[in-house]
Formats: structure tokens, sequence, C-alpha cells
DNA sequence: GCCATTTGACCGCT
DNA sequence: AGCGGTCAAATGGC
């Protein structure tokens, strides 16, 4: 009786850490956009006086970085604030009501084949995640396990994925994953949305290792353009005679047709060896995001060296 | 005791 | 109304 009391408590006490880091995230996106309203005040004090030695282009990627960042914990906030624990159980009085516009944004993404590992019904594919439901799926013989990354609330990232054992072949696994890792604390990688991973039996070793090269070469990443860290990654398995993983980077920053010239010249030798179908990879293309982002324009004409000390 | 998983309930969408 | 996705209390393993 107790222990059920103490057990209770602790749940009580889970909930309540919920609660203030939602608070804290609230209070986190207010310090950023009120740093923002200052760096736009000394912009205009720049704009004002030329004689200004701080420099406008700097002062711009702060402006930038501080909304993209509000808007990264703003989206964040939505998704996990869906329902609190009061307004659920406890109080069936007070229930509270999804919002019916709030329609989920998540790019579908794909569906990829893996085989079981031994002893466990989860894949490895290099990233830790906490199962948070299963589902029996309409006209499917086995449920559907619904992951999340084990850093949702850590580090925010919002990497989702769903495993279900095929109905065809029992030893194998359809994955499908909808948004991608912000984990690494990447923005660069964070804007690649789309990823496809394949797991064979022989690879899974690999796994780790490729990680570990990630995190080490993150620094050279980050100054890299997605094009060229996909080259590389390509470059990296060739040499090893494996495939792993690749990652779609963000059309927004990319040209759409050299984008699919960089697929199909990419697709052929990897695709008949690891068996995913040109079609998967098509359609993962034309699911690309197409929303446009100013920032991403802006921060292009940052990226061409445009002389802000002009203005 | 802590943490991950399980599982029934909830809720939006079709 | 039924389905699928998510939540969170209960449970189990270490």
């Amino acid at each position: 009786m107790t222990k059920l009391i103490s057990h209770q408590i602790h749940q009580s006490f889970s909930n309540m850490k919920m609660k203030e880091e939602t608070l804290m995230e609230e209070k986190r996106v207010i310090k950023e956009l009120k740093q923002g309203r200052e760096l736009v005040n000394r912009l205009m004090n720049n704009l004002k006086n030329p004689s200004s030695k701080e420099s406008n282009m700097r002062l711009i990627s702060g402006i930038l970085r501080s909304y993209e960042n509000s808007i990264v914990m703003m989206s964040l906030d939505q998704k996990t604030r869906k329902r609190s624990p009061e307004t659920k159980r406890m109080d069936p009085s007070n229930k509270k009501k999804r919002r019916t516009s709030e329609k989920k944004t998540s790019e579908k993404v794909k569906v990829c084949v893996g085989r079981e590992q031994e002893g466990t019904s989860q894949l490895d594919d290099g990233f830790c995640w906490r199962k948070y439901g299963q589902k029996d799926i309409h006209g499917s013989k086995n449920p559907r396990g619904y992951y999340r990354c084990t850093h949702r609330f850590t580090r925010g990232c919002l990497a989702v994925k769903q495993v279900q054992k095929s109905d065809a072949d029992s030893s194998c696994y359809e994955v499908k994953y909808l948004e991608s890792h912000t984990c690494n604390g990447n923005f660069l990688l964070s804007t690649t949305k789309h990823s496809v991973s394949l797991f064979k039996e022989e690879e899974r070793n690999i796994v780790p290792k490729l990680h570990h090269v990630r995190e080490q070469s993150e620094d050279i990443i980050k100054h890299m353009k997605s094009e060229e860290l996909m080259l590389s990654l390509d470059d990296l398995e060739n040499k090893k005679k494996i495939f792993r993983t690749f990652s779609f980077s963000n059309p927004e920053t990319e040209n759409t047709t050299g984008w699919k010239n960089l697929m199909e010249n990419f697709s052929p030798t990897t695709t008949s060896e690891s068996g995913i179908t040109n079609e998967l990879i098509s359609a993962s293309v034309a699911n690309s995001p197409t929303d446009d982002s100013c920032f991403s324009s802006l921060k292009n004409i940052l990226d061409l060296s445009y002389d802000w000390s002009l203005m």
C-alpha cells in the first residue's frame, strides 16, 4: 500500500517535472525573442549611424538565429503540450479539447525493410529510441510499435519511428521514419528531414562506428553543404563496401534539378544492393518539404558574403 | 529506486 | 463509428 502511494507520488513528481519543463521552455522562447528585439534595435541604430563599428551582418545573423531558435522551441512546445496530465483522468470534467486545425505536419517519409535482431524486437539504427505505444493495425496481423527519440525532452529531438513486423515475412520489419533527429544539436543536420535506413544482419556492427565518425566530424560538417556531406558519407561507405544510411537534404536550400540529378547518380548502385526501389526514392524526393523559409533565403544572401556594411 | 515498456484510454480525423 | 496516433498509469526488469 505504502509502496503504491510512494510510487504515485513519484509519478506525480514526474508530471510536475514535465510541467516545469514546459514553463522553462516558454521562458526560453521569451528570452530568445527579447534577444532578437535587442539585436534589431542595435541594427536600427547602426543604420542611423553608419559610423558604428558593429557589424550589421553579425547582428542580422544573430536576429535570424534568435527567430529560428524560437520557432524550434515553440514547435516542440506545441507538440509536447498536446495533453497535460491534469486534463486526463484526474478530473474528467475538465477535459481539454485537442486543437482541430493542428494537423500534423510531419512529412511521412519512408518505409524500409529490416531484419530481426537476435533477442530483440528492435532494429538498431544507431539512434536511441523509446517506445511510447503499440497498436493493433486494422488488416495487419502484427501490431505497430511507436518509438520516439530518447532525447525528446532533454534535447528536443522530435524524431519518431513506427516499426511493424511484416505480415509476409515475420523476420522482416517495416520501419517508417517521421521527423528527423535534431538531438545531435546540429541545425544543418536538423533540416535534413528525410532519411532512409536499411538494416542488414551483417552491417549492424558498423553502425556505432559510423556514429562515432559522425560525432567526430561534427565541426567539419557544420561548414559543409548537405550535398557534400552526402557525398562524403557515400565515399566512406564505398570504401567499406557497405551502405547503410543516406540522408535527403532540405530542398529549401537546394536546386531541385540538381538534387534529382544527384539522387539519380547516387541511387543505382545503392538501390540494387540495398533492395530499396527507385520508386521509393522518387517518392521521397517528391515528398520533400516545399515550405519556403524567409530565413533560409536571407541566410543564402549572407552565405554569399553580401557586404552588409554597405547598407 | 529508477527507468523502459506495456496497455487501456483518450482524441482527432475520415 | 472506426481507425490510428499519443498519453500516462501500471508494471516489470535491472
